[in-house]
DNA sequence: GAGGCAAAAAGTGCATGCAATTGCCTGCTG
DNA sequence: CAGCAGGCAATTGCATGCACTTTTTGCCTC
């Protein structure tokens, strides 16, 4: 018995691959560009490098990392077009997450949603930045499966994730907080409303400021080559 | 009967595994539920396991493949509910692409699109559904192009893929050649007259009714088990 | 000192081997 | 004859090995 998996959740050892090294990308952790050696990485997971190399086929696969063959693999390097794309197409996958939401959301949901909604304001009022944040993810999550339709969950989910690392520290901006509970109520209300088309038109707007704000970030942190981790 | 590989593109042999059961699986050679045998396929196509093993788990990742850890791996089932979620998804992604082709389209791919679309007359008149499937397929991909979005791109053209094997066929239903030839012409207008919502709309409306005549194909032929296709 | 070449080093791509798991088959029990 | 335990064949999951490609390094030339 040689050393056994230690920090990760179960399943295969490929499926854990392709979370640490996927989480380690969305965090930030890995930086665009960054090399992703196979050795290395089975080293560093004491794993050997065939499921490393299987994770990383599958996370090409998924966009987040960059395959040449032959010449190894690097954390996908995002173009600011291709960022900026990315930020459209959240946008309209919000707008229509929240129209049908409007159309479809059962009682219940709505209601949880609207309750969720309310505590939130608290957060807002003493600023707890990491907290809010959290409820953010959460309420969004919430539009999503509200839209009762699966497969735009897959996408929407898919496409926050590889815009995570673009999207950190939004909330430092002075008085993002506020207003992004203000777009939110707008978002809301239209739900409750059933007001299929004032609701898209509202996540549309709110994602759109969002991506404003992120693009900041993301200029000076792009396309920087690899930093020395750990 | 075993032995060549060769007609299939270049690229490393994991990409060659990828394309040839992606294809075999889009274009409904492989039913859904079938079993997908690493040794058989491994075999079937000259390789070793590995290749094939780092293919499926791609696939997999796109969705197009199922995998149950220890218990093999086969071509993913949809259900009712799913498939009609992605033709939904379609039909968003479609107005969406439609919409900003009409607001970003250049001049000369406004041009091309129109001068493509008037050719197609003629091969409604002809009744010749093999050509027009050709060139619908020219069309779709050309409003996907003409987005001007490469994220869009990207779920548009996944989305269609995933789609395929359950829209074989459709233009044998009566009469269904023409309108949708005019239903690609109302498209078309809103485009050239730069009418963004209207070719929304008119896109979302074309693959609604594509939709309804393909689920009538899609029912009967879902939710079997594996056929024997060897 | 810059440029170019060749050999070595590093790293990827695929094949093969072996342990582990699953599912089936058999035979036993009630 | 149903039901279940145990064993066996088939198959998956991962490790290792080897060939080939790319990159680096060191040396030579100019």
């Amino acid at each position: 018995m040689s050393g056994k998996r230690s920090l990760i959740r179960s399943g295969t050892t490929v499926d854990q691959m392709v979370r640490a090294i996927g989480d380690r990308i969305v965090t930030g952790y890995l930086r665009p560009g960054e090399k992703l050696d196979e050795t290395s990485l089975a080293a560093r997971f004491d794993v050997s490098r065939t499921p490393v190399r299987e994770a990383l086929g599958q996370l090409s696969a998924m966009g987040l990392v960059e395959r040449r063959p032959n010449r190894g693999a690097i954390v996908a390097v995002v173009t600011q077009e291709h960022l900026a794309s990315m930020f459209e197409s959240m946008a309209e996958l919000e707008a229509i997450c929240a129209r049908f939401s409007a159309e479809r959301m059962t009682t219940a949901e709505r209601r949880s949603l609207e309750i969720e909604h309310q505590a939130s304001a608290r957060l807002v009022q003493l600023g707890a930045e990491e907290d809010y944040e959290y409820f953010n993810t959460e309420f969004h999550t919430r539009l999503y499966r509200g839209a009762h339709n699966a497969h735009i969950y897959e996408m929407t989910v898919m496409t926050r994730s590889r815009l995570a690392p673009f999207r950190r520290a939004q909330f430092m901006l002075a008085g993002r907080l506020a207003k992004s509970w203000q777009e939110h109520d707008a978002i809301v209300t239209a739900i409750m409303r059933g007001d299929g088309n004032a609701a898209g038109k509202a996540a549309k707007d709110h994602v759109s400021i969002v991506s404003e704000a992120s693009a900041v970030f993301a200029v000076g942190d792009q396309p920087r080559a690899a930093p020395q981790h750990q």
